[in-house]
DNA sequence: GAAAATGGTTTGCAATGCAAACTAGTAGTT
DNA sequence: AACTACTAGTTTGCATTGCAAACCATTTTC
């Protein structure tokens, strides 16, 4: 029962589709530039910036921008506490999953 | 690279806390009740109520209504198509999060 | 040097999650 | 029988958020 209420309280600054997807990509390399993960997730420039935006604020992404020879370029990599939060996530949502299997229906509700 | 571009067509209907720990839930049951869905997700019936409008407009959800006794009880089941979708979408995540290991950085992007 | 492309950010709107307020009926209680 | 409190929900209204269109600054192309 309890593991269904944690679920409820998901971080939705990372369940959010499309940043679900970036801080997936990210936990897996070093560093990713704004244009690599446009093409990732097929998103917008403006959906995009706002999302790491956010993502930055939390402190779950650190954005380095820069250039490149005379095009700039911003590089988005994830904090410490960004890699952690990631990997929690997915195992929260793992244990909705399998903890589903398990649980044990009462009163009116029906069992399978 | 195509992989990370479904993941935000998620169906968000699907996909929002709440509601995948309802679904992913009655994908384990022949049906709950509503009290029963409150307690193990821990929302409000305000809330509660609202969500299973959506599935039920989406065809996802079934809610039977009747008494048992002299109270009213709503019952919710998966339908065909309901059941169908929530598997699809845990495929999805997997997919997803399984996904994220093997796509090959590109250009400006550093590899791990 | 005008037009189009690159690499973004800001703005504004439509949609959504959420709880407070409401509805409708039941159960006690005095 | 009138009043209070509880159960089982639904509706309403607000604050938040995702999203793209519009915008900005620079660079390349024709």
């Amino acid at each position: 029962m309890s593991l269904f209420k944690e679920i409820t309280e998901l971080d939705k600054l990372l369940h959010e589709p499309s940043r679900l997807a970036i801080m997936t990509a990210l936990s897996n390399c070093e560093s990713a530039d704004f244009i690599f993960l446009q093409r990732l997730t097929g998103m917008s420039k403006g959906n995009l910036s706002s999302h790491l935006s956010k993502l930055e604020e939390a402190n779950l992404v650190e954005i380095q921008k820069s250039f490149v020879g005379k095009i700039p370029n911003t590089n988005v990599s994830l904090t410490k506490e960004g890699l952690k939060a990631i990997n929690e996530h997915w195992e929260k949502l793992e244990e909705l999953r399998n903890g589903s299997k398990t649980w044990k229906p009462e009163h009116e509700t029906k069992a399978l």
